[in-house]
DNA sequence: CGTCCACAGGAATGACGGGCGG
DNA sequence: CCGCCCGTCATTCCTGTGGACG
C-alpha cells in the first residue's frame, strides 16, 4: 500500500517531466563546452586568429600567438571554433597540418602534457615510466618524420607555470631550432593578466609574437550571446526577453563572463522545468542565482580537510551560543575542546590561525584584523555563510557530525566579550 | 607617553606521501 | 621496482604591532 502510493508518487514525477511543457528542446547547448558555430561579438579575435595561423595553410610555420582575458570570455571557444576550420581547410588543400589541443591545469604536469601532444601525432606514450626528456625526444623525432606542421594549444597555462615553472614552455618555445621537416606553432592562453612576469623573458618573447586580448563582454553583448542560444536550447514561448536581460546583466555586473550567464540561464530552466511550470521567469532566475552560489560553497565545505571543519564547527557552535563575532583565542580555545571530545590531535593556535586565513579567502569566513589595545591585537572572525548550510552539510560529515551539537564548556555559564 | 597584551604572520625546519627518473 | 626528490602540511621560534590603560 505505502509502495504502491511511492510508486504512484514518481510515476506523477516521470509524467510531468515527459508530458508536460516541456522547457528544453536541447539543453546541451547551455553546458560549458559547448563550441557554437556563431560567436557573437567575437569578430575581431577571429579575424585577427584567421590571420595569424593563415601561413600554416601554405605550409610555413605561423607565429606563436598568446592569448589572454577573463574567464568566460570565449577564449576557449573561439581558438577551438578558428582551428577546426583551419584544419578541414588545411586538409582539403592537402597541408601536412595538425592541431592538438591541451587543458594544462586538466593535464596537471609537464609528461602528461607532453604524452597529449604525441597522441595528436598518433604516438603511444605510458602514463608513466619515462624520463620527460626522453617524451620530448620521441616526439620531436615524431614530427621530423612525419614533416608535420603541429599547432599545439595550452589552455590555462598559466596553472601549469605556477606549478610546475616554465621550462617545458622554454622547451617547447626552442624546438623548432632543432627540427629538420617538422615545425611547431605555440598558441598560450591565459586566465590571469599577470602571469607574464613568471616567465623568462625568452619565453616570454617567443610565446608573445603575437597577442589577442578578449575583453570582458559588456550586458548587451552577453544579451546577444544568450539570445542566440536560449532560441536553440529552449522550446517557443517559454522564455520573456525579461528572463533573459536579467541574466545577462547579473552576469555583467560580475566579470562579463559568458558561462557564468549560460549557467544562471540553464538552472533557471532546470528549476522552473522541476517545479512543473510553463515558463521560467524572473524568479527562477533569481533563484538559480542562490542554487549556483549554495552548491558552490556545498562544495567547497564538504571537500575541507578536518581540521578546518573543525574550526568552522567552533566558530559556529559559538554563533549559536549567540557570539556573532568571536577572536581568534577564543576559537582556538572552543576548537581544542572539539579535538579532545573526539579524541584527536589539535593542531597548534599558529597552525590554526593559518586555517582561519585560508578560510577568509574562500570567503567561508569574514575577518579582519583589530586591536583591543591594552586586551591585545587579535582577529576577528565571523561566519560569511548561513548557519543552515554549514548545518546540512556537517550533519552528514563522519568526524564533524558528532560535534555539531555539542556545548563547549567554556561557552556554558559566560558569554564572552 | 610608555607599557604591554594577545595575537599576526614570516622563516626555518621537520614529517610524510606520492610521483619521477634511473 | 626502488630510492630520491619535491610539494604539502604542520610545528617551533620568532619579531612586529595598534592602541587602551595606567
Amino acid at each position: 500500500m505505502n509502495s504502491c502510493s511511492r510508486k504512484d508518487l514518481l510515476e506523477d514525477v516521470f509524467d510531468k517531466f515527459l508530458q508536460g511543457p516541456g522547457i528544453f528542446q536541447d539543453r546541451e547547448v547551455l553546458r560549458p563546452d559547448y563550441v557554437p558555430s556563431h560567436l557573437p561579438h567575437r569578430e575581431e579575435q577571429l579575424k585577427r586568429l584567421a590571420g595569424i595561423l593563415a601561413p600554416v595553410l601554405k605550409g610555413s610555420r605561423c607565429s606563436n600567438v598568446f592569448i589572454y582575458g577573463q574567464t568566460g570570455t570565449g577564449k576557449t571557444a573561439v581558438i577551438r571554433h578558428v582551428l577546426d576550420r583551419l584544419i578541414h581547410k588545411g586538409h582539403e588543400s592537402g597541408a601536412p597540418l595538425e592541431a592538438c589541443y591541451v587543458n594544462c591545469r586538466l593535464a596537471g604536469t609537464d609528461y602528461r602534457v607532453l604524452s597529449r601532444t604525441c597522441e595528436a601525432l598518433g604516438l603511444e606514450i605510458p602514463f608513466t615510466g619515462l624520463a620527460v626528456g626522453e617524451v620530448f625526444d620521441r616526439f620531436k623525432a615524431a614530427l621530423d618524420a612525419r614533416e608535420f606542421l603541429l599547432l599545439i594549444v595550452l589552455d590555462e597555462i598559466d596553472a601549469l607555470i605556477k606549478m610546475r615553472g616554465d621550462t617545458l614552455l622554454y622547451e617547447l618555445s626552442r624546438a623548432n631550432e632543432n627540427l629538420k621537416n617538422g615545425r611547431v606553432a605555440l598558441i598560450g592562453i591565459s586566465n590571469d593578466l599577470h602571469f607574464k612576469e613568471l616567465l623568462d623573458p625568452r619565453v616570454l618573447s617567443s610565446l608573445s609574437e603575437e597577442e589577442v586580448v578578449f575583453r570582458p563582454y559588456s550586458a548587451p553583448e552577453l544579451r546577444d550571446i544568450l539570445f542566440e542560444r536560449a532560441k536553440l536550447a529552449f522550446s517557443n514561448g517559454v522564455l520573456t526577453d525579461g528572463v533573459v536581460n536579467l541574466c545577462a546583466a547579473i552576469a555583467a555586473a560580475e566579470h562579463g563572463d559568458a558561462r557564468r550567464a549560460l549557467d544562471l540561464l540553464r538552472v533557471a530552466g532546470e528549476l522552473a522545468e522541476r517545479e512543473g511550470d510553463a515558463k521560467v521567469t524572473d524568479d527562477h532566475v533569481r533563484h538559480a542565482q542562490e542554487k549556483i552560489e549554495q552548491d558552490r560553497v556545498v562544495e567547497v565545505l564538504k571537500t575541507l580537510p578536518l581540521h578546518s571543519k573543525l574550526v568552522l564547527c567552533g566558530i559556529y557552535l559559538m554563533k549559536q551560543a549567540e557570539i556573532n563575532e568571536s577572536i581568534t583565542g577564543d576559537v582556538f580555545e572552543v576548537y581544542t575542546e572539539l579535538c579532545e571530545h573526539l579524541g584527536i590531535d589539535p593542531l597548534t593556535q599558529r597552525r590554526v590561525s593559518g586555517l582561519i586565513n585560508e578560510l577568509d579567502v574562500i570567503g567561508v569566513l569574514n575577518t579582519r584584523v583589530v586591536s583591543l589595545g591594552r586586551y591585545g591585537r587579535t582577529k576577528r572572525v565571523r561566519l560569511g555563510v548561513p548557519r543552515s548550510v554549514i548545518k546540512a552539510v556537517f550533519t552528514d560529515d563522519t568526524w564533524v557530525g558528532r560535534v555539531l551539537t555539542y556545548v563547549p564548556k567554556c561557552l556554558q555559564h559566560n558569554g564572552a566579550r
